[in-house]
DNA sequence: CGCAGTTTAAATGTCTGACAATTTACTTGC
DNA sequence: GCAAGTAAATTGTCAGACATTTAAACTGCG
């Protein structure tokens, strides 16, 4: 473990990022433990109390977990798909609300991504996911649905088409695509004939995946993304003309 | 900013929970000031050194930023798409590395997505990508170039395909996949005869793009696909029969 | 009155020392 | 030999203090 030069950066930081640079470098192995604080404190020269909010910032990262009593400590922990989702799909929520992504970008970014997993699902897609795709089509057309439930539904459908790719690398990366979504989407009202529309593609969807006709499911993909878009444009303009002045 | 209950968790993670949630739920604006740690001990009835534990931790996602001095204090931070692609790039590295993820699942990951975006990368690339993705393939061309070297152009040149879509949201995601691969692609030795190989699939694929032409890039990138998968399957049985015994 | 320099106050950064809580390992008594 | 109790190691938390940084307030001089 090396020591910190001379810098103007936070102690905390320093040493956070020193021992970062071992995980990731690979020096480390999972389920290793690191010195106890103290120990860390020594080596660093710095008190406990800085050493620990160098050890919290990595534990916020995931890339640690602390265990209290005599065998207890900090240990590298193994970064789990489920904490890498997690990870991302915060990540991606937090870079579209706060740069005021608008909807065309966001949208486009999905469904691009998406159509990139569907020759994959076609091939792949396990009779498990085909039945969770199914239920949330059933789900989506119950009438008295709220706008909330509908777009969860489509986002369970949507992640059950993305599974199907078999490629859990790509799970994971879509998920930030496809949850990061949701609060854009949320802010769309859906008419009755909006969601026949969806609901319809989405079956198409699901037959073309059933059939593992690659060539169709994009083609229902390709016109899910249009008719998104012109419900979002559609939303945007409703809005700007109610709020004029803001 | 509401109080914890009585709980088993760690109290500095239910405080950066609790502060991170009202940031994410959009509770606080960007750039809004956090009250001061002494004033967070007071509300949540803990001492200081456990506030700052919980402000480190939310610092270590990049959500805060924090300024010394009589004006200072923790402000939230607006996420960056540079920090976003850092954090992404850094999960999906570590991802990769801690579950033994095969190069033929992260390689086909890669190669989807990236094939998600060459249809908009030939429509809207400009010419300053252009103009990156020809260096790289002269750099790539160039004899004595070490492996590392040669990868490094390589992610150089697909983050060009890439951001030549000119949607920052799906450079983002793209940004994980792609550099999150080179450790895996650093691990194989590229002949001369396989460069020679990319670097022309390379050269097709800007040829493809500089034409306009969707489809040719889609075909060159299948075809890129199909041999770097074919590399990394030749590189695996070399190591394993290299040391077969471990 | 205005400007420059100084002071002051507020805030984070860090340290010291202590105690509490938790978990394992050891020891002791039967 | 086993079980219960005890000790030790480690993280979690607290209190108080001082250092450092920054901007605002103040003061004195021209």
């Amino acid at each position: 473990m090396k020591i910190d030069p001379k810098s103007k950066a936070d102690l905390s930081a320093q040493i956070a990022k020193s021992i970062r640079d071992s995980i990731i470098s690979g020096d480390m192995d999972v389920d290793e433990r690191l010195p106890s604080e103290a120990e860390l404190a020594d080596q660093f020269d710095v008190s406990r109390p800085t050493v620990r909010e160098a050890l919290k910032r990595l534990a916020a990262q995931n890339l640690i977990r602390t265990q209290r009593g005599a065998t207890g400590g900090a240990f590298v922990r193994r970064l789990s798909y489920e904490d890498a989702y997690a990870n991302h799909i915060t990540t991606s929520t937090l870079l579209l609300s706060m740069n005021a992504v608008d909807f065309e970008t966001a949208c486009e970014a999905r469904y691009a991504l998406e159509r990139a997993c569907a020759p994959l699902s076609a091939l792949r897609r396990t009779p498990d996911q085909l039945a969770t795709m199914r239920a949330e089509i059933h789900r989506q057309a119950q009438p008295g649905l709220s706008d909330e439930s509908f777009c969860d539904s489509d986002v369970a459908f949507h992640r059950a088409l993305v599974d199907g790719a078999g490629n859990p690398v790509l799970s994971y990366q879509l998920a930030g695509a496809v949850e990061a979504m949701q609060p854009l989407m949320n802010m769309i009202t859906f008419t009755e004939r909006n969601r026949e529309m969806i609901v319809g593609l989405h079956a198409r969807i699901a037959d073309a995946v059933d059939a593992q006709d690659a060539l169709a499911a994009d083609a229902a993909l390709a016109e899910l993304t249009e008719y998104t878009l012109s419900l979002g444009e559609a939303a945007m303009n409703a809005r700007t003309q109610k709020t004029p002045s803001s």
